[in-house]
DNA sequence: CAGTGGTCTAGACCACAAG
DNA sequence: TTGTGGTCTAGACCACTGG
């Protein structure tokens, strides 16, 4: 936090597009629209400022209340920031946080600060299999990029897991030395593509012998099975992993509000 | 939905209490603060209405606007709901979805609308195990009503579970019948403390001899561990439960958001 | 200092519900 | 018709930021 980027931009980057006062939809409401449009298409960019209340209003010709209402709202929806004195800025996703709520391979308070280990086994382009092709919604022949790996906490085995990205979003992320990074950061930085939310599915199974060699257990030791497909914007899946995490370590902790 | 009391109230029911003009914390926050304390203290009950936007201003002696932002606050948390030309709720807790958010036992869709059965295999009071005792913030000699219960749908033994409930909040409940019931309407409607929000911890494990028992397989088999600890008012726990689900039929689902 | 967002006011007009 | 909440306006005053 609190590095912004100033608050200078080209003049004529205020509104953009056109409220219709026929319409039955609220102004405030087009206005979120308008704003929210020019953040997915980044015109305006992460920790990047945007016009000021009275700019907006004059650029909507509305009245200040009106944007303001609408600045709420996407404050509200976590896509803007709001700092007095200063000016509104695009929200920029947290990722020590967003890592934290997506990786939770119970460890403890002590080990929840490392950054995993990662050890690569395989990383090839393929045409997935039918599951995979309709989590990712990929076309029949649509090509992934498919990496094997072992996550690792201070060199003991944790999860190992089948990755799945659409080649086209991430083309040459195959040849990436992802040993020792986060890759959500990178689906953000490099493509573009920031995790902006994941569901999963959880399993308890028993070891396979392929799981058992990799994390050092036996075969028929308790492990997890966990699916996870992961969405950036307009709810587009960029990734989806199966993961085998070894059941004496994994503990998943949730908060359901 | 829609059966929402008749808006009457005894007049005197209006605003009680006062906002600070001098105090640094906003109006609108002070009176959301006193709506707030008057739900929970159920002064306004689940459905019933309360005063109109016009009432609370007068009350408060704030113009209308005001009121207007510390309700439209109070709807996004969930506490009120706002019906034009009808007037202003207190939200009751949906439980036919939260019943869905908690309980997901990998069901398929058609299962999902299926109330499991419930065979009570022992009710009793006792003085808890420490750890429950701290989960539940239990004094050292309080009691806790331990039920013990197999959850089955369509006959078929999915969960079996440890519960346990502070005895001072659920006086009597040991004698309940349970079997064909969900709990939390339970909690809510019966003993004022409606489940807010929850938190779990899910484990993969191999079936003790009691849980394949008690869930017709096999020693060995996988099976999910759960323990979960359920939060009411002012985040008191009321309810500590640890299941154990069959790894064959559970498959748990969230979405991070 | 000027510019920003945060709060608050006192209205207006509207759509909707219910008698 | 009356009363409700939903939208919108055009201000006011304040606290905070940065030059």
């Amino acid at each position: 936090m609190e590095e912004l980027h100033p608050p200078y931009r080209a003049p004529q980057d205020t509104g953009r597009g056109h409220v219709d006062r026929g319409d039955v939809v609220p102004l405030y409401h087009q206005i979120k629209e308008l704003i929210k449009r020019r953040v997915t298409d980044r015109v305006w960019r992460q920790g990047e400022a945007i016009p000021s209340e009275n700019e907006l209003a004059g650029a909507y010709d509305v009245s200040v209340g009106t944007v303001k209402k609408a600045l709420a709202e996407l404050v509200h929806e976590g896509i803007l920031i709001r700092r007095q004195g200063k000016g509104t800025f695009v929200a920029r996703p947290d990722f020590q946080r967003s890592f934290m709520r997506f990786f939770r391979y119970g460890l403890s308070r002590d080990e929840e600060r490392i950054v995993p280990g990662s050890k690569v086994l395989a990383s090839r382009i393929l045409v997935p299999p039918q599951p995979v092709r309709a989590a990712l919604r990929l076309a029949p022949r649509d090509r992934a990029i498919a990496i094997t790996r072992v996550r690792t906490v201070r060199e003991v085995p944790l999860v190992v897991e089948d990755l799945y990205l659409p080649q086209k979003t991430f083309r040459g992320f195959e040849r990436r030395d992802i040993s020792r990074a986060l890759l959500y950061p990178i689906y953000d930085s490099e493509y573009g593509t920031p995790v902006l939310w994941a569901e999963e599915w959880l399993q308890p199974g028993v070891a396979s012998k392929r799981a058992a060699q990799a994390l050092g257990l036996a075969v028929g030791d308790p492990v997890m099975h966990v699916e996870r497909i992961a969405y950036t914007f307009g709810d587009r899946p960029i990734e989806y992993r199966k993961s085998v995490g070894r059941g004496d370590r994994y503990r998943y902790h949730i908060e359901i509000r």
